[in-house]
DNA sequence: CTGAAAGCGCTTACAG
DNA sequence: CTGAAAGCGCTTACAG
């Protein structure tokens, strides 16, 4: 009669508890170091033994405590995602485009991602190196930063990898993968100066970033070799937002009436000013061509469709990823990533008007 | 001499070692305990210790590693979001409007979010449990669910607090927070309905997404009442993109070329259909009225701007992650929470043709 | 090839 | 009011 009481479940260890690393290991009659090494790979261990103890751990339904495993390996294999604090970071194609390619690669690499917002209270307090000090993640991945970013130089000194993400910032050694912003802006410029467009207004974003500052770059200096006079009413700043790309446009318009070309530094810009553009009453691209910058996935159902450099951002956001993950895994050298762009002709572009006016153009 | 020895750094710890409890506690001369109480603000330890520790910790510059707290105290303080399988649900601004609403609201109670997109394998492999048995995270947000995602069965039988964002599902009791999707539909039909619009056209989608249900049926039932027939060929679907919405609006318009207003159901679909109604010669609105449903934030800078329904999705994301710590922390009833939707009037919708033509209306 | 022990850095009862 | 001990569930040397 005393052994009914075998089978009845012990008190100190109701049913429904979560099966551990022990259970297996006891179970097994083997030691916990041994079941460990197992699930880890671990090529001491007999493939016998391992064998007998994969399939317990498939039976009993084990699945290893995460916090104790990294409390113990010292790897989270978490990385974070930093993104400017701006109302719409989110909800915005640019950055969503960047997470998608950051998540799959992580996804495939077995990491997990954290989403953080560099709110000014955020970086104050430093809790963009806390994240890492305190173990939530193994490294952090930047969007959407500028200069004044001077928290960048955090990460550096608190040994903290960390990455740039389709910017660079010269001050602090930072580790980037970026778009070929210069590379698109050339070829943007290139072909308006080929349709026969001069007085071409550049509705920029940013100058303090990199990156917005080489497309302002490249357009001066194209427009500077054609021998076209180009001073700074030529260049509005946009805000990134289509209400300031409707705004920048309207102003280069009102200074510019024979302006025939708007080159917006990002697709929003782009169609803001379009949109300003019908406003006025302006046929576009018969009155004004107007080229954006990104390829988001809307430029291409908008009215007219946009012209625009297309910017490989998952692939950025990607490789950023891969990349990370190298550092954290101790890789010494750092890494400066350029990814091609180029350019998608849509419908928003055509021959400048006083070209077209010449005979023997098509 | 020998004291000379004293200050030289102990070499089993290292200088720039992240210092620990232990080391607070042993250089505050009290025990491990006492400090961990004092930083979760135990009222057991006395002010003055307390302050004292305070003092200590702050010029230690102690930061609690967050993995030996959560292996311990059982709490992750992280949730996850999960997105739907789509490709790009990152970059799609209705996620990212619900996304900012969480980590805004999650930031303020102290809490993480950790991404997920609900992949075939992820699901077939039991990950979206795994999350909360492996101690990843303490609750999950389901964004973008639909009848056919099975797997939302899991968190119960799991017993991990879980809630669907912006949809409810029948079958498993899930928690929900939603948009009030019935109401919207209505203010959209009773409007077109109001500027005289008799022929109207629905592009659904999703019809395994009980809000995008609760639209269909609550056109089909104002239509019904108003007594106008409306057959399956006034009903199509669009996907949920630009593509499908244009190919939608194409066939709504090829099968009865007198429809003079189209509702759609969200705002990317719409603006396929503004697009496909522009590339048959038609104007919007004087030949064709378009509504959306979402109010997204590019709705307002197409072109005509969108009129749609306002959908809080912010508020939405805010209030599932709020009541989601609730239900982690125990809260035992279920939560159906239901936000309230308005109707915004742009500049896509105008009195119906046939209307605009009898006297004395305006 | 495997085990016993120590340790990761906290929190939580249990004493006093 | 405070401390010593046990424990969270793993991994990593150290033995043998």
């Amino acid at each position: 009669m005393a052994n009914l009481q075998e089978p009845r479940p012990d008190v100190s260890r109701p049913v429904n508890r979560v099966v551990s690393l022990r259970d297996v290991a006891k179970e097994a009659k083997v030691s916990a170091a041994t079941v460990s090494m197992v699930l880890n790979g671990n090529p001491r261990i007999s493939r016998a033994t391992a064998t007998r103890i994969q399939r317990l751990v498939e039976r009993m339904g084990y699945q290893p405590n995460r916090l104790a495993q990294s409390l113990s390996s010292k790897h989270t294999h978490v990385i974070a995602v930093m993104l400017p604090a701006l109302r719409h970071a989110f909800a915005d194609a640019y950055f969503g485009e960047i997470i998608s390619g950051i998540c799959d690669k992580a996804g495939k690499m077995g990491y997990k991602v954290m989403l953080e917002q560099a709110k000014p209270e955020f970086v104050k307090d430093k809790q963009h190196v806390r994240l890492y000090e305190r173990r939530f993640v193994d490294g952090v991945l930047c969007l959407g930063t500028n200069d004044r970013h001077r928290w960048l130089g955090d990460f550096a000194a608190a040994g903290c990898p960390a990455m740039l993400v389709d910017n660079a910032v010269d001050e602090f050694k930072v580790d980037s993968v970026v778009c070929d912003y210069a590379s698109g802006a050339e070829q943007v410029m290139n072909y308006l100066i080929q349709l026969g467009h001069r007085r071409i207004g550049l509705i920029t974003a940013g100058q303090d970033i990199k990156m917005a500052r080489r497309v302002r770059k490249a357009y001066e200096t194209q427009l500077h070799n054609l021998g076209v006079d180009c001073n700074d009413t030529c260049i509005v700043d946009g805000k990134f937002t289509e209400e300031g790309g409707a705004a920048a446009a309207s102003k280069l318009l009102d200074a510019h009436p024979d302006m025939t070309a708007i080159f917006a530094g990002n697709d929003k810009m782009a169609i803001g000013a379009m949109h300003e553009a019908v406003r006025r009453g302006l046929r576009v691209p018969a009155d004004l061509s107007v080229v954006g910058f990104d390829d988001l996935r809307h430029a291409a159902f908008i009215n007219p469709t946009l012209t625009t450099i297309h910017l490989p951002l998952y692939e950025v956001g990607s490789s950023a990823m891969e990349r990370l993950v190298e550092r954290i895994h101790g890789r010494p050298e750092p890494v400066k990533e350029v990814l091609p762009t180029h350019l998608i002709v849509r419908q928003s572009t055509a021959m400048a008007k006083t070209t077209t006016a010449a005979p023997g153009q098509n």
